[in-house]
DNA sequence: AGCCGCCTCCCCCGGACGGGGGAGGCCCGC
DNA sequence: GCGGGCCTCCCCCGTCCGGGGGAGGCGGCT
């Protein structure tokens, strides 16, 4: 019997794209989409996927969010690979975090495309050896054994953290953002300056761009 | 007979995207596929399609320039449909004046992609009309008589101005930028004022966040 | 109970940033 | 030739930013 997967991207290109490709191959079947993660739980409840292939980036629910409840609410969940458009993607780790099974590129050829839904599906949990290579190589980690990805943890943005991050990507300044936040400006340069540390960055600027460069947010 | 396309995207996704959708339709064929502008010129002489859909972001050669390239180059040359990812694009203005017909979003819907693609070929210059009235509304003026044109040409950034907000995007100081461009920092403070008033912002971070939301840098 | 992480706030201080204004040289187009 | 845009540099000044400290309270975990 088939894959059975289920297509979760808000660009109906994207889904376009990926339907496309994967239908090419005879023992794939793409049984459904979604625009949103919001959207996910129903379908997979209903549908039963073998795989969920899922847009990090989403209007109304994101797909580590989406990741989360499905593997939460769902018994004997579908394999979920996060589909991504960059490498040293801040969401890596949390997707995996979150229970992910693997991800991909949008970039990707639509050869390991198909290869990586397969071997999902097989049970093998896949992490595209490329991103994972250069994730390792950004933060100057070995490879992925618990102790790289403990570290990594550590050097996590707490939750007021990145809520200051998010802000300042608004162009918010130190003061905006403690009148926003119901706090001093004291405390906002405290979460900026642990931010601007973990980042590994000089100021607000470049914390901005590496919010962008990483997917911690994004552009549209 | 019908409308012959070819496609210059530098993701596959996208490509397979754009083939699916533009080959559902009986009367629109796709007869090529490229992943940059540098290779768009032979194929445009060989295929000769009706419409060329072509990506503003590539690698070794952008959208624009390929414009420019093509039109300039062929004769008989194809109407040019320019794919963007944003709305606001800086580039979309740039590729009109470079000769594009029209250009559409990549999260349009599937319809909507079809229906652009056979006005261009019917000769029409379209303009996807939510994106024009977003670029207009964002720039507050009325509507897109060439008074209005000339007005965004006049707000335009200067070479360089783009420089410098470039190299902001890069995280750099101001010292570091005149460094770089070899001039004073008083020359640089003076071009950062004027793209932060051309770009109605009030510092270099905001600028930044612009030149992403804009398209005038991305991710990646 | 004790520890630790997170959030909160405080001080001092130097440097970078951005606003306002001005000015000279250059090249291009009218 | 004259204007105008562009690039270049200059001064003053107030503000924001970020670094380096420290510290208290609170909640969870052990």
């Amino acid at each position: 019997m088939p894959v059975t997967v289920l297509l979760v991207d808000d660009e109906p290109l994207v889904r376009a794209g990926l339907r496309a490709v994967l239908e090419a191959q005879p023992d794939i079947e793409v049984v459904g989409e979604a625009a949103d993660g919001a959207a996910v739980i129903p379908l997979v409840r209903r549908l039963r996927p073998d795989v969920v292939a899922m847009d990090v980036r989403m209007p109304l629910m994101d797909g580590i969010e989406a990741t989360r409840a499905v593997l939460r609410t769902v018994d004997r969940p579908p394999k979920i690979v996060v589909v991504t458009t960059f490498e040293n993607d801040e969401y890596v780790y949390e997707a995996l975090r979150a229970g992910a099974d693997g991800f991909l590129l949008k970039r990707a050829r639509p050869a390991e495309i198909v290869h990586a839904v397969r071997l999902v599906a097989e049970g093998e949990s896949l992490l595209f050896p490329a991103s994972v290579r250069q994730l390792a190589a950004a933060r100057g980690d070995g490879d992925r054994d618990p102790a790289a990805r403990a570290a990594l943890e550590r050097a996590a943005l707490t939750g007021r953290e990145a809520e200051v991050l998010r802000l300042m990507t608004r162009g918010l300044s130190n003061a905006e953002i403690a009148a926003r936040l119901v706090v001093g400006t004291e405390t906002v340069k405290s979460h900026v300056s642990a931010v601007l540390v973990k980042l590994g960055v000089r100021d607000r600027t470049q914390a901005v761009i590496t919010a962008y460069e990483s997917g911690f947010v994004s552009p549209g």
